[in-house]
DNA sequence: ATCTACCCCTAATCTATGTTAAGCCTGTTT
DNA sequence: AAACAGGCTTAACATAGATTAGGGGTAGAT
């Protein structure tokens, strides 16, 4: 049983791993099953592990003075989580990374991962790849955010995860988008009338 | 006079380059003066350039379909800007670059920046650190817009960006924050009173 | 010196979204 | 079976932010 086998099926979309450097990598993934609710970061604390779903589906959100979540990210099959500034930064983390299904997981710590970068080159273009692609999505939500409605925002959500959107609450995705779930209902109920 | 020198004073910050590897990067840079309201990236052209910012500021701005800009970005002196998504897939852009100020910028072309990343791999480490950093700003942008009120976006903007807030027209400012100007009035007298 | 374009501000009115409160389902616990 | 919790909906009312219209200031262009 190679537990990290997801994983290297992930990068191989990237650039193949050889035998050499999947030995490398082996040893420092661990794996962990969640249950529904259960939380891998919460604020307060360092977030210590790079995060990839191999099943289910997690989410991270910050929560604000009022005990608000507002939902930044989702992760389903085959993404990567973490709060990126606390992981690198060794500073106290603002949000919450929680599995919102009964969840599989692979973790790396950043120690190991810092060791991987140097003895795997080829990762560090990896990782620039995947990093890049997530930056081009989150460049797209913030211009949604600052010129579109909400009723636009929950359009293009569909669009862009539709299976996401079949997963989740629409509270859940209400938090995304920035808008109450009572709004959310509005919104959905003016789109089958209209 | 050698032009790329911010350049690699730039690059130092992360890893500094040797001679030959400075040698490879030469050529490979173009410089341009930019007159204030110039523009480097229309809507419906292809990004061709990976952009570094010398002197000036630079915005980079969505339309939509009242004719309303919305800005997405501001590069200033030592920052890099580009539409990411259609540098990386040759597809038109739906976007914006266009100088604020009279500006001095560094340019280098999609096949020049691969030929880089084959030739000097740590640029491959270098640019995945820029990127986090611009993710992980971009990140709390977003829990910013989805979470927190025009007040508050203002008053984040004004602590994180203290100098770019006073280079800037607020109507630009403004744009960033996806608000009217006309609103950003409001809030100004505000804030004063309050 | 005088235009013109741009920027900033104010105020009245309008609209998108939030708040509060209530009711209905469905699935789960007791 | 009853009780309960979570999620979805609706509706009345409240507020953040948009829109429209107008006036004044300043810098660049002529």
């Amino acid at each position: 049983m190679v537990i990290e086998l997801p994983l290297i099926e992930h990068f191989k979309n990237y650039l193949p791993l050889n035998e050499e450097e999947i030995k490398l990598l082996e040893p420092r993934v661990s794996q962990r099953k969640l249950k529904r609710r259960q939380m891998i970061l919460q604020e307060g604390l360092v977030c210590r592990y790079y995060t990839f779903v191999v099943e289910g589906c997690l989410k991270m959100y910050g929560v604000d003075n009022k005990g608000v979540e507002h939902n930044l990210q989702f992760a389903a099959e085959n993404e990567w989580i973490a709060d990126l500034g606390s992981f690198h930064s060794d500073k106290p983390s603002k949000l919450f990374i929680e599995a919102i299904e009964p969840s599989l997981i692979l973790q790396i710590e950043k120690q190991d991962l810092y060791f991987l970068y140097r003895s795997i080159p080829k990762l560090d273009r990896i990782f620039k790849v995947i990093i890049e692609n997530k930056f081009i999505e989150l460049q797209n939500r913030v211009l949604q955010n600052i010129s579109s409605t909400a009723q636009e925002r929950y359009q293009s959500f569909l669009e862009l995860y539709p299976k996401l959107a079949l997963r989740l609450p629409n509270t859940q995705i209400a938090s995304y988008l920035g808008i109450t779930p009572e709004f959310l209902s509005k919104i959905r109920s003016e789109r089958k009338t209209g």
